[in-house]
DNA sequence: TAACATAGTGAGCGATGATAACAGTGTCAA
DNA sequence: TTGACACTGTTATCATCGCTCACTATGTTA
């Protein structure tokens, strides 16, 4: 890392913005989050932005890729903690978790990133959209069809999501939230006509 | 109705303002919702808004609640339709629609009325939680527990939730929705482990 | 060392949410 | 009838925001 000295060049401007925003994203939400005020805490100019992210959404998106990667790696770590279907739902408990741990950059995530997730199209290798069809597709068997595979990635993905959604919706009481993933999770509940 | 006139009261601000701002939620962001706008398209000075709403905030608040009641309207009428485990999963199919109909009042909900939908709380008669937790309790007998109730009332709404968020946020082709929720709904995927 | 691309700066524009001081309007008691 | 007063609106103004413009400082390379 370059050193940023006292210098009229920052250095790493573009890396220090992001860095400095998604630190203002632990404390704030993202609709408050400011372009003067990310510069003003990096201690640059407010229009120095502008040479490295064309308008505040590009940063923005930035920061959305920044958090799905993070997200990318947290599920690939529970993952690791387990085997077979057991993994799988473990990918599903980082989700939450993750969703409970970043709220902001969680929403920014769904926000800015659109159609990234997808699991009906391909992605990049180690996204979470490709993790999510590999292990639905593992867990349906070799004789499981495209269509069943999207409908099934589809339907965990909406479980996750919304139960994170609702959780960070403050629709569940916060401390009930951990045991409530558990249980949702494990599909206790009762099937829908 | 009273004739707005050429007065200087209004006669109904409030109920025009409120009106006026639904319209724009239909064409616009409710990020970029403005009390200038809604202030100026209602035909009145910026600052009128503050005798109706003390701020932005509560104007916000005030959508949201129009809006739950918009949904709890319709999901009793798709209910009516049916019967038993069937009209459960009608209210299912209702909540995902108003989402996709209404899809800037859909996310103003949820982010302005936290803890209004609830099912672990005692809610206002024909609000959603309320239904809710009536068909799930129904769904699953009379010798069901609260707590079971409960995580099942979680499960079927995080699903629900969690597949109107992702088709909003364009992680599923808007074209494949329609399919989407019903496959989803009536729960053709695998369980998770 | 001169030329040039890159990466910053400050002034300023139009718009926003909000506050303060003030003005028009309706009501109701004296 | 009138006059005090609450209610509801207005104008002026503030700090802040995203963004553009013209400009300056710095690093690179011919």
């Amino acid at each position: 890392m370059k050193k940023a000295k006292q210098s009229y060049h920052h250095g790493d401007l573009r890396t220090a913005l992001v860095a400095e925003a998604l630190n203002l994203l632990e404390k704030q939400d993202f609709e408050h989050l400011s372009l003067r005020e990310v510069a003003r805490n990096v201690g640059v100019s407010a229009t120095a932005v502008y040479r490295h992210f064309p308008s505040k959404e590009s940063l923005l998106k930035a920061l959305a890729e920044h958090g799905l990667a993070m997200l990318a790696e947290q599920q690939k770590w529970a993952a690791a903690k387990a085997t077979g279907a057991a993994a799988f739902a473990q990918t599903g408990r980082a989700y939450v978790r993750f969703a409970l741990a970043n709220p902001n950059l969680f929403r920014l995530i769904f926000i800015h990133t659109p159609g990234r997730l997808r699991p009906d199209v391909e992605s990049p290798d180690g996204s979470p959209a490709r993790l999510l069809r590999g292990y639905v597709a593992h867990a349906l068997g070799p004789r499981a069809s495209a269509e069943q595979i999207f409908v099934a990635a589809m339907q965990a993905w909406s479980l996750v999501h919304g139960l994170s959604m609702l959780i960070l919706d403050e629709q569940v009481e916060p401390k009930a939230a951990e045991a409530m993933i558990d249980r949702i999770i494990s599909n206790e509940g009762l099937r829908l006509g």
